[in-house]
DNA sequence: CCAGCTGTCTTGACACTGTCAAGTTCGAAT
DNA sequence: ATTCGAACTTGACAGTGTCAAGACAGCTGG
């Protein structure tokens, strides 16, 4: 049924498939033959759209630095709470941890690209406001401070090095984290 | 002069070419052809050593958390300060890049390994230490938030994140972060 | 002194990888 | 109706990790 050539929407089809082989075994074991096998075309037709292997990884780097500035910005909306949009940072690495994984590994990403620069700076700004901090200011020690600890708990966290119970219930236990650690106003 | 079997040491010079290699080009570069060639070998002798590239990591993160342990640790001596074990920590991640960026990626590794295991269990005892955490205690969100500060600081620092400021002297930026969100005693 | 054994390293092979050049197919514009 | 260009395939190449087999060195017991 299918045509062999105008797949009609390849180059959606072929992230989705990165994203799901990254969820899989991690973005280092990624085989863009893999990839263009599971979306059902030829080795060669990843290359054609992304370019190269970085190229692809550097799509869903973008996609998921968009997906990530839509969830603070809706928590920030909804909560104006600090904790809460940490929390959702930390859902944020859980529930897409494929695009996590790949978004802040610059040796694997084109850098450069435009379309990345966009999405990072959208993820930025948001990040900016839910820690409160003046946007204008270059060096903002207590956002670096939220930023650290909310991005080193993800990290941590997705990597298995903390127990059980941190895991079964990961945005209370960034709450609670946050709430021991955290100065106040 | 030198055999061409028996090198003497290749288990050593064959860690310290791979961490070369990481340093230059992280970790999902790494090629075990490339390592060996840097040691002056044939493309298989790593294998031998290492069983496979996993087991070559792995001995490059072991011997990463042996030394992370002990600059914790000698810090914690010397200072009984928290914020400067945090700077150690961060200090750590820049001037042991290659090892640091192996050590917390499971998925390069073989996580069973005893002497890995080992190592580990030095590190997190020396960063119990250095928060000032109970060591009996299994979940501790003061030591939660402090290792998650001081490694989302250097995860996010060695990824480029941070302004130009910042790069310029980590270890004093890091204290002031502190400062500025951790509560005091 | 020397036979055999064990660990170290090499050689050769295999299937798989990313990338490039060339070819094929199809839709659309002229 | 023809040309044109974008989408995709095919085929090739050098490089990769891993495995089996072989070559070599040094020790161990006689």
């Amino acid at each position: 049924m299918t045509d062999r050539y105008h797949h009609g929407d390849l180059r959606r089809a072929l992230i989705d498939a990165a994203v799901e082989a990254v969820a899989e075994a991690g973005p280092s074991a990624l085989s863009l033959r893999a990839v263009a096998k599971r979306a059902g075309v030829s080795h060669a037709a990843p290359a054609h759209h992304f370019g190269d292997k970085a190229g692809l990884l550097t799509a869903v780097a973008a996609e998921g630095f968009d997906r990530f500035a839509d969830a603070l910005e809706r928590t920030w909306d909804a909560t104006g709470d600090f904790a809460a949009v940490g929390a959702a940072y930390v859902r944020f690495a859980i529930d897409h941890k494929a695009h996590f994984e790949v978004m802040f590994r610059p040796e694997l990403l084109h850098t450069d690209d435009p379309d990345l620069n966009r999405a990072e700076a959208r993820s930025r700004a948001a990040l900016h406001r839910g820690t409160g901090a003046d946007p204008e200011a270059v060096f903002n020690v207590r956002a670096l401070g939220a930023w650290s600890l909310a991005h080193g708990f993800a990290e941590l966290l997705i990597a298995g090095n903390f127990p059980q119970g941190v895991a079964d219930n990961p945005e209370a236990a960034f709450k609670a984290v946050a709430a021991a650690t955290l100065l106040g106003e």
